[in-house]
DNA sequence: CGGCTCCCCTGTAAGC
DNA sequence: TGCTTACAGGGGAGCC
């Protein structure tokens, strides 16, 4: 599944490609695509408003923040939004490629180079996003990324040049819940997903139940260091995955298994101590530690 | 505020 | 063997 870094690489990927290349049309073939959990059903007019939308504008640098990507277009009003859910991808095309089994949305494309291509946007469950939306910066982050409106809720990453750790740390001390709980708070620090949350509490050593308010500044510091070390290290692996036809975003084939230290590695031996790693649930998702590094007192 | 639960979706895997 | 059920996960909504 798609998290900071696996959304990075899409992102570098659709940069060498959409910068300056204009939308044709827009085929929606499935319009559940730019719903939500809670709003399934999209008018018909919302479907027509989104592809009138995107049709005729040209794109610009992809952006991103934490999981949220977006394109903006080229009056700098509005963006294309995109979320990858579990299983979105992007793909390159040539336009007569034939279609891949869960493709959702086809926009095709017309390059400055006068190279025609198609975008197409793969979800097998439907739980990513597509929309267009204004361009807002938001009040309350240190930071002046214009992003789109239904994002203005989620925080700076880890990676933004002015995310303060240091900052985001104090924040974390305030909060009474898990710290892993809290790692996957997008509006605290965005980009950690579930297996990354592991990743940075085994590296940091640090239970993944232990009430954040109540750890040492210094412990939560280490956790967000560590999310940020582990992310980029996944990024530097991740990162050369797109060709000329194909987006691999989906991770399936990446570097996910080979560099994980507790994810996905229940009964199998912790790596530094030998200890059986042991799964939980944690705010109802499955979690991964080392019990002997990760003591609940640390 | 925080901690639940449910929902969206579908491929996979376990259970009967 | 073939069916049914459980489960996974990100994010948002609603409830206590």
């Amino acid at each position: 599944m798609p998290e900071l870094p696996e959304v990075e690489s899409v992102r570098r990927g659709l940069a060498e490609w959409l910068p300056g290349a204009r939308v044709d049309a827009v085929r929606l073939y499935d319009p559940r695509i730019l719903g939500t959990a809670s709003q399934r059903i999209i008018a018909p007019a919302a479907a027509e408003a989104f592809a009138t939308g995107i049709t005729g504008a040209a794109f610009d640098v992809p952006a991103r923040r934490g999981k949220f990507l977006w394109v903006p277009l080229a009056d700098h009003r509005r963006a294309l939004s995109v979320h990858l859910g579990m299983s979105g991808q992007f793909r390159i095309h040539e336009p007569g490629d034939p279609l891949h089994r869960h493709t959702r949305a086809d926009f095709a494309c017309f390059a400055p180079s006068g190279r025609e291509f198609s975008l197409r946007f793969v979800d097998q469950r439907i739980f990513g996003h597509l929309g267009i939306d204004e361009l807002t910066v938001p009040a309350q982050w240190n930071s002046h990324l214009p992003v789109p409106a239904q994002m203005a809720h989620i925080a700076p990453d880890p990676l933004e040049a002015s995310t303060d750790l240091e900052a985001i740390a104090r924040v974390v001390k305030t909060k009474r819940s898990a710290i892993k709980s809290v790692l996957l708070d997008q509006s605290v620090l965005s980009g950690i997903g579930n297996i990354y949350a592991d990743e940075a509490l085994y590296r940091a050593r640090v239970h993944p139940l232990a009430q954040a308010a109540r750890l040492r500044i210094s412990r939560v510091r280490a956790v967000l260091e560590s999310a940020r070390e582990v992310m980029l290290e996944a990024l530097a692996q991740g990162g050369t995955s797109f060709d000329a036809l194909y987006v691999n975003v989906n991770g399936e084939s990446g570097y996910f298994d080979r560099s994980l230290g507790v994810y996905g590695r229940t009964g199998q031996p912790c790596l530094r101590c030998g200890t059986l790693i042991t799964r939980l649930v944690v705010g109802g998702r499955g979690t991964h530690i080392c019990l002997q590094c990760q003591k609940p007192q640390r």
